[in-house]
DNA sequence: TATACGATCACCT
DNA sequence: GGTGATCGTATAC
């Protein structure tokens, strides 16, 4: 779906529904000249000032304060001291909610993420938030960035995938809220940042590699 | 000015 | 399975 694009006011939308939509979508940057992109195979949801483990939760902050622009806008933070992480804005303006990018497997650029992430294996380029914006080159300077308009960091949409190839869970890393089912992924994706839980014989094909 | 801690990762056993 | 690294951010004093 190289062409396609979402469309103006997409990103409006309630969190949980971009949650969903971006599963499949592809995140590329262009990064000092260079390009790389990935499928996003996980994702969650920060609701706001109603989900305690929110940044925004506690208010508008220097740090968060593009959680509250409107739908579309890029949130890159830092933290322990290491790694970036980074989200996309949701609802109209004032919301401060976002959808945190967990996992892509990888498409395009991969000897340049090898580059920027050393020699590690395929998986291990993208399975996990931090690893993902090292491979992709994102860092504070992307922070405020559109991603239908900037040149740096763009989204593209996927063909729709049925409700049954993707997967819920808890979300990972926090401490509030945990009993919210949050975290989306691609069921059967090898480039999950952990494995599936259900130990079952694997059902779904929608995670096998588009490359 | 001081302090506590985090939407993680890599490396260890 | 467990743990240390490392520093920006928020908060308290």
């Amino acid at each position: 779906m190289a062409n396609s694009r979402f469309k103006s006011g997409f990103f409006d939308q309630s969190t949980l529904s971009v949650a969903r939509q971006l599963i499949g979508a592809t995140l590329s940057t262009c990064i000092d000249g260079e390009t790389t992109a990935g499928r996003i195979v996980e994702v969650e949801a920060y609701c706001g000032t109603r989900d305690p483990a929110a940044h925004s939760a506690k208010g508008r902050t220097p740090r968060t304060e593009v959680m509250f622009w409107a739908g579309g806008f890029c949130y890159v933070y830092f933290v322990y001291g290491a790694h970036y992480c980074v989200n996309v804005v949701t609802r109209p303006e004032g919301f401060g909610e976002a959808v945190l990018i967990r996992a892509l497997e990888p498409v395009e650029g991969l000897d340049i993420m090898r580059h920027r992430r050393g020699n590690v294996t395929r998986q291990s380029l993208t399975n996990g938030p931090g690893k993902l914006c090292q491979a992709l080159g994102i860092d504070r300077r992307l922070y405020g960035e559109h991603f239908l308009r900037s040149e740096l960091i763009r989204l593209e949409p996927a063909t729709k995938l049925p409700a049954v190839a993707i997967g819920r869970s808890k979300r990972i890393g926090i401490t509030a809220a945990t009993e919210k089912l949050w975290r989306l992924y691609l069921k059967g994706s090898e480039y999950l940042s952990r494995p599936e839980q259900d130990s079952r014989k694997k059902t779904s094909n929608y995670g096998r590699n588009i490359t």
